[in-house]
DNA sequence: GAGATTTGACCATG
DNA sequence: CATGGTCAAATCTC
């Protein structure tokens, strides 16, 4: 798997965390929490939309290779090592001399990707008329990931979104994860990381609950269990944009989270 | 008060 | 010197 189908992976787990952690909510919630219950739906439709957006790049850039008779390594816009000395601070080197980037254009900014960001810098770019803005990767400093993102928009109608990720995270993605156990005070730390599936011969988790499962099916639509059983195969329940991904790339979203380490 | 974000300044690069 | 990436103090938010 390239790295822009792992960061798909990510997103979709990010999402169907949020999916997960809304029905604790609609399980458990005796007040109103419907604010919360609208941010974390909103969240997940990112999340989607987001991984979509990623996986149908991807695959324009991995038909378009295959034409050209390269190597699948080729297909992700991973330019060569710069080999310049990096200085503790100003411009080290730019994104075309970076050592490794992905870049990523949709309809919405990429918040939701499955880690946890840090903001450090935004600037007005001379030859756009957006800002961009720097991320780092929160456990910069406790981890010493490396790992950076650029956020910008490129086109305003319809809103365009250029993120483009540099290095690579050197962070314990689950130990992150872990730092908020089932917390849903806030939709947007949220990392739960559970892959259910309608088929429990897949997924032995989703027997943990006999309640409501929410799957996601075409168009962001929701559906409660009872329809589940009607769904065999992914593409069934899935959009069919993303079932599509995953035959084409062959990768499994049911796997745990440990299976991903 | 702690942590996150904003924003002006600094600095390397071309 | 213009530009863009980063730093760090100021400000904001919870």
């Amino acid at each position: 798997m390239n790295s822009c189908q792992q960061k798909a992976m990510e997103t979709l787990l990010h999402g169907h965390g949020c999916a997960n952690q809304l029905k604790l909510i609609m399980d458990h919630a005796k007040s109103d929490s419907s604010m919360e219950r609208e941010d974390l739906a909103k969240s997940v439709l990112h999340c989607f939309s987001d991984a979509l957006a990623i996986l149908i790049d991807t695959y324009d850039h991995h038909q378009g290779d295959q034409s050209n008779n390269s190597s699948p390594q080729d297909a992700s816009p991973v330019l060569e090592n710069s080999r310049k000395p990096l200085h503790k601070r100003g411009r080290k080197t730019s994104v075309a001399e970076s050592s490794d980037y992905r870049r990523h254009e949709s309809p919405n900014p990429i918040y939701h990707d499955g880690f946890l960001w840090r903001k450090y810098g935004q600037k007005q770019i001379k030859e756009s008329n957006h800002q961009r803005s720097y991320y780092k990767c929160a456990y910069t400093k406790d981890q010493n990931c490396e790992a950076k993102k650029q956020v910008q928009m490129i086109q305003n109608n319809p809103p365009l979104y250029s993120t483009t990720y540099f290095g690579h995270h050197t962070c314990q993605l689950h130990q992150a994860y872990a730092t908020f156990p089932g917390d849903t005070s806030d939709p947007q730390d949220s990392h739960m990381i559970r892959f259910d599936h309608p088929d429990s011969s897949i997924h032995q988790h989703q027997n943990q609950s006999q309640n409501q499962i929410i799957y996601l099916k075409d168009e962001n639509m929701m559906m409660l269990p009872d329809k589940s059983e009607e769904w065999s195969s992914p593409s069934q329940w899935m959009s069919s944009e993303v079932a599509h991904a995953v035959e084409a790339f062959g990768f499994n979203p049911f796997r745990t989270s440990s299976d991903l380490s």
